[in-house]
DNA sequence: AACTAAACTGACCGCTCGGTCAGTTTACCG
DNA sequence: CGGTAAACTGACCGAGCGGTCAGTTTAGTT
């Protein structure tokens, strides 16, 4: 049983990765401040180096946390089991919709799909797990010989990207179609790819 | 004809466009600083100013520069006709060479097509223009009935997207398999999808 | 060699940001 | 209430950056 202090620090806590979260989506990863966060969350500066160590923390922790739960619903798509189609169609969907419902979460997400730079961040060990999730969802389906006979992490490292840039593209615009439609497309080349048939 | 002030001129701002994608590359866009690139190239920073008038004067043009050329060479590999595999299978392998070639071009690329952010920024535009290119070629496929009647900015923008993340994944590993291999593997991908046929 | 204009330099300025901490407010308990 | 400990605040500090410019070096001309 939790004490009271931990409640009400764990609530603080979860107030200002939600602020840093919301923060991020504006500004973008490498220009958020410190005071930009705080101000968000309605607290002061230093009120923030209470519960979390560092800039970086913040960051770091928000990303963690929410990953988490974008982590746990893919799970849910894939364990659903049927055939290679059935899954990716609800695991795209599902990819779809969470990132709809949550831009912040989804422009955080890209951040942590790119780096590339002098520093191995740990952004881009969040971004290897859902890889990995998704290449073990790949060679399942090899061994039931519903998917070709590739590098089962080049085709969720495909797969993945396919995705990201439907809804990165759904985000610039204004009147996007509707969802299903597009699940529907990415579906469709992923297991047929573009080629008329 | 050029005077020789002209050709001074353009040379010292070759360099320091070369300098600047270098250091882009090793740090990352954001994290550039101008004492950076007149290090990388050899020269104080106030002489930096002398022939780009701010940071983001020289990461534009180092960026628009730089973009040109490769937007060139894809260019012609949808010029040089065929059937659209044969289109694609050049597409592809004129990219994957291009940035094997020039990862420092490449971590530049990255950052393109990446902005959603508060401002709208320059880079993204020279993201669209590539995505554009990609559309046309799509789009003349689709006349001759060889590709699936969807958007063609959307195949446009998944067909990008595979590419760039396999090149971003050969990037991260020691030892990738031979370029050939990766991009028949691309080809195939979005040509046919990854169902066993 | 003497002169000059152009090219170049790097110390400097103003500003922003991450992080600190002395002081203030709040909340709880006897 | 009164007292005290915990929570909170925001002015402040030092570091680092973009951009400037007075001074120095270089290169061309007579």
């Amino acid at each position: 049983m939790p004490t009271k202090e931990e409640v009400v620090e764990q609530f603080r806590c979860q107030a200002i990765r939600d602020a840093a979260m919301r923060v991020v989506a504006r500004k973008g990863y490498d220009h958020v401040t410190v005071q930009d966060i705080a101000d968000e969350a309605g607290i002061a500066k230093g009120t923030v180096y209470l519960y979390f160590k560092s800039r970086e923390d913040i960051l770091e922790k928000t990303m963690t946390f929410s990953f988490d739960e974008f982590h746990a619903r893919i799970h849910e798509a894939i364990e659903a089991g049927g055939t290679f189609v059935e899954i990716v169609e609800r695991v795209v969907h599902a990819q779809l919709v969470y990132f709809e419902e949550r831009q912040e979460f989804f422009r955080l997400y890209l951040v942590m799909a790119e780096p590339l730079g002098e520093r191995r961040l740990k952004k881009h060990a969040v971004y290897r797990t859902h890889i990995a999730q998704l290449t073990k969802m790949v060679e399942a389906a090899q061994q039931k010989g519903e998917v070709r006979d590739e590098p089962a992490e080049r085709i969720a490292i495909a797969v993945n990207s396919t995705v990201r840039d439907i809804t990165l593209q759904r985000l610039h615009e204004k009147a996007p179609r509707p969802l299903a439609a597009d699940a529907a497309f990415v579906r469709d080349y992923i297991c047929r790819g573009i080629a008329r048939s």
